[in-house]
DNA sequence: CAATTTATGTCAGCACTGTTGACATAAATT
DNA sequence: AATTTATGTCAACAGTGCTGACATAAATTG
């Protein structure tokens, strides 16, 4: 009731648009992009009892094998304790190994096992599949413009993180 | 102790990249891309105590005014009660209002109010420059390119509802 | 008109994944 | 010897999906 205080607010029955000077379509478009490339391995993740969130430490820790909890925990930028719960399921169940640190012996290093880099390649196989689809037609010239743009859609601070992972072009920023 | 009946699996040492025949690279870049795109509105929509399925929900009305309750399903792929939660709250907050089906009497369109409307530009406002930074350099080809990329992200069956959103150029398949 | 279907709303409970806060341990550093 | 750091863990809570069940009013159908 306490929005009401008066007469109620009236309906508005036009729709917002480009006029507004907001870029609407791109926006849309990341939406359902996303939510639709997330899809594939969602289903596959489903009959493993693991979520989204498994799949992102199982992805990293195949890309950057022998991360430790700390670095793992910036890549993703999420807390140490919702961190510990899937990663502790993804040990336990044998996806993840845990390596004591060498020089620092409180650090524990992360490796995909056999069973965790086969699961990981399953799930990335789909995403790829639509990714490629996506590119059809598209040039080595129009797939580096597609990089740029989303890459310069990260936090300018964590483009440097996007550099470091493996076979990863660093600094593509203005022409080649 | 299920999963270690043998000898303790081997950690793998080797990072998976490109040569698994997987395009790492996007599949990453769409991650961090999303993650920072979704993070602006994000943390103006903690100030208000919505989160980002109020964001959804209040983004399609906006952009779709007198769209019905069953309409905004079909477009967020959600279940009515999932809905329901956060559409009471953007309604009992007058952000959004009900207006009875003219034809269908059980129907209810959804409309925006000023509030609404204002809260949607707010929250897209920092997206739309986000993008537009992004977009730096890159001209209307590119831009193009960069959109046929995403809508082919999408799946195919949905296609054509982003094509009936308001400004959005439909069926750019190949070419003009 | 009576029966059925449809559009919407609502209650209850659960799963997943993020958060904060507090505390514990072992190893490194000062 | 004291402090800091890397990690782990317990507990509680928030947001947003889900399923299942049931209720109401309005439209449609036989």
């Amino acid at each position: 009731m306490a929005q009401r205080s008066g007469a109620a607010a009236q309906p508005i029955r036009t729709a917002v648009t480009a006029d507004d000077g907001i870029d609407f379509s791109i926006i849309e478009l990341l939406y359902f992009a996303y939510r639709d490339f997330t899809s594939d391995p969602d289903q596959i993740l489903a009959e493993y009892g693991f979520g989204r969130a498994h799949h992102r430490v199982l992805h990293f820790v195949n890309r950057m094998p022998g991360l430790t909890v700390a670095e793992l925990l910036d890549v993703l930028k999420i807390t140490k304790q919702s961190l510990a719960r899937v990663l502790k399921q993804l040990i336990d169940a044998g996806y993840i190994v845990q390596v004591q640190g060498p020089r620092d012996r409180r650090q524990r290093e992360l490796y995909p096992t056999p069973k965790g880099r086969t699961l990981t390649l399953a799930l990335a196989r789909p995403q790829s599949r639509r990714i490629d689809a996506a590119l059809e037609g598209a040039g080595e010239t129009e797939r580096a413009w597609i990089e740029r743009f989303l890459k310069a859609m990260v936090n300018p601070e964590l483009r440097a993180q996007i550099d470091h992972l493996p076979g990863n072009t660093p600094g593509k920023d203005h022409g080649e």
